[in-house]
DNA sequence: CAGAATCCAACGGGATACTG
DNA sequence: CAGTATCCCGTTGGATTCTG
């Protein structure tokens, strides 16, 4: 019996947790761009066309809110026709296991899709 | 050169999987349900008062969308003023190595916020 | 190239009231 | 108890245009 409760207790902690992650990294976005730049720095227009599917505005958006929490930094090149570079950061990187786990488990739920899913 | 291009080549892979799974766990209370629902099976409202902050619609539609993902399983108990259950399934549980490494990374992040946003 | 501005549609999500 | 229905707002996100 108290161990049920204890169990419960924790599943609050592990909740809010969740909840706190999940407010950082919400839209669909996010942990794209991050893992993104997670293999190398890139710039704007890298970005978006890696990031298949968004758009400049919500790239724009995404990539604030990402330096706001100090997860990417932004630095301009003073080159010819004006470039910008994003980095993760140190910080960032602390996400990288997270973003392996979440695209390991894409991958098997696509398979799972296109196996015609079958009754489990 | 090449070896670069993989890269970018492996990162598309990646991103496209994450857009995945980011598609089925969308707002912000999935991942927190599962996570609970991986402790123990519970009932309607118990997972109204432990997944702290959800709405009654909002826990109404998440449920029924982690079901038709077959996520988890509803049973209704025929009991006086009657009952109903929420399981996570077999291919639910593979998401809890997810839970957990997302709620690490929220501990950390909380750490981190109240220590005061010491730079590094 | 890197965005900001604007417009607009769709969805997420809260509050409340209602049903079986 | 376990939802559903309704209203209503803020956000997300796409398309397009404009700027430095």
């Amino acid at each position: 019996m108290k161990k049920e409760l204890d169990l419960i207790k924790d599943c609050g902690q592990k909740i809010l947790a969740i909840s706190d992650t999940m407010e950082i990294l919400n839209g669909k976005w996010k942990m794209s761009i991050i893992a993104c730049l997670c293999y190398k720095p890139m710039r704007y227009s890298e970005l978006l066309k890696e990031v298949k599917g968004i758009s400049g505005k919500v790239l724009s958006r995404e990539l604030k809110d990402l330096e706001i929490n100090e997860l990417i930094e932004r630095e301009v090149l003073t080159t010819a026709p004006v470039a910008v570079e994003y980095r993760i950061t140190d910080y960032g990187t602390s996400l990288k296991q997270l973003t392996d786990t979440i695209a390991d488990w894409g991958f098997i739920h696509r398979q799972r899709i296109i196996s015609g899913m079958k009754t489990g």
